[in-house]
DNA sequence: CATGCGTGGTT
DNA sequence: TAACCAAGCAT
């Protein structure tokens, strides 16, 4: 049992994925997929990038919006980059957005609308990298690419007990990974694999009692499966903090910026903030501004705490920066995550007149 | 190869 | 509750 080839462990992991495979909005189910029916490599492909970092809770209902208002590719491709950045506003990690429109146009403008079937090809696509490319080209087009995740990374870890901390391990446990693709059914072996770190070999506290890879597990065997795999320690994260002015005009129209394409919350819709490094900044207008609060929130690295101003402005009003967005025109859902919080702090004191 | 880049759920 | 974590990519 503990030294299984890798053909037979193979073979566990698939019977255990028949059974227990996660019924997902991207994925075919079992049934259809014995009848003939392939993934949509759209469908894959949108669902892949959605994924990337994110959970599957709270990927689904932005995937079934998004299919639902562009069903295919082309439907993407042809959006506002407003309408887009507003859908996916919430989901975070912005730049995914902003290259999921890229290459939904690279698609159509250099592929005639029709994705890359290999790896090789997907790959140089904006915002697909090795793992989302392997994905892809295992799960639609049925390529033994070799896919590595963060699930793939931990399994392998334990399955084969790599003491070597993250990133560093990397390069072995995709060695190791490979070893275990079989030629049939790459796809299915590559989404079994997801399954089981997600619902079996977890981070805290693996079901080892009811996995399938039980008896050939080394980590399991040595008792050593839930420090595994190791990382290196985290960084602390510093506080930021900074100044968001709010201003709504006596038409009931709201002060808002399109944020820089770069950077943090790159193309988003938001409120003229200062700097938020501590150093002052301009309002983007002279107005008789209102302290009410402050927004906290936190990034990837660092703590933000926002002191928010809000103010009242006449219709003659002339911002130095951003524009003024009709009321009409305005949806709080379209706002990144701490832009919204401050808007549910401001909205009360600017209710319209 | 290290860093920047969101968010919400879990422990 | 602060820390950790999730189907990574671009630079």
């Amino acid at each position: 049992m503990r030294d299984m080839p890798a053909s037979d462990l193979s073979a566990l992991l698939l019977a255990w994925y028949d059974r227990n495979a996660r019924v997902m909005p991207w994925r075919v189910p079992p049934e259809q997929k014995m009848a003939g029916v392939r993934p949509d490599p759209y469908r894959v492909w949108l669902s892949e990038v959605m994924l990337q970092q994110t959970t599957v809770a709270a990927v689904r209902a932005y995937f079934l919006r998004f299919t639902e208002r562009w069903p295919t590719v082309a439907d993407l491709a042809a959006a506002e980059d407003a309408e887009v950045m507003g859908e996916w506003a919430g989901l975070g990690y912005y730049a995914r957005a902003r290259n999921l429109l890229a290459c939904a146009r690279a698609v159509v403008r250099d592929h005639g609308g029709v994705f890359p079937a290999t790896r090789e090809g997907l790959l140089g696509l904006p915002g697909i990298g090795p793992y989302t490319a392997a994905a892809i080209a295992a799960i639609a087009h049925d390529e033994a690419a070799v896919v590595v995740d963060g699930n793939v990374e931990r399994v392998m870890a334990r399955l084969w007990r790599v003491e070597a901390p993250l990133p560093g391990a990397k390069a072995e446990l995709t060695r190791l990974a490979g070893l275990l693709t079989p030629e049939d059914r790459p796809g299915d072996h590559a989404q079994a694999v997801m399954d089981l770190g997600a619902t079996i070999c977890t981070p805290r506290n693996p079901a080892c009692g009811i996995c399938p890879w039980r008896g050939a597990c080394r980590a399991e065997a040595e008792g050593v499966q839930a420090s595994l795999p190791r990382k290196a320690a985290k960084a602390a994260k510093p506080v930021r903090e900074g100044v968001l002015w709010i201003a709504r005009r006596a038409d009931g129209a709201w002060l808002v910026e399109r944020r820089a394409e770069r950077g943090l919350l790159g193309g988003m819709l938001g409120f003229a903030g200062s700097g938020w490094d501590g150093g002052g900044g301009d309002a983007p207008l002279s107005l008789p501004w209102q302290e009410i609060g402050e927004v906290r929130h936190t990034f990837t690295h660092f703590h933000l705490v926002l002191r928010v101003l809000v103010g009242r402005a006449g219709m003659e009003a002339v911002p130095e920066r951003g524009m003024f967005l009709p009321g009409d025109a305005f949806r709080p859902a379209d706002l990144p995550t701490v832009m919204r919080k401050a808007h549910d702090l401001a909205k009360g004191a600017l209710s319209p007149p």
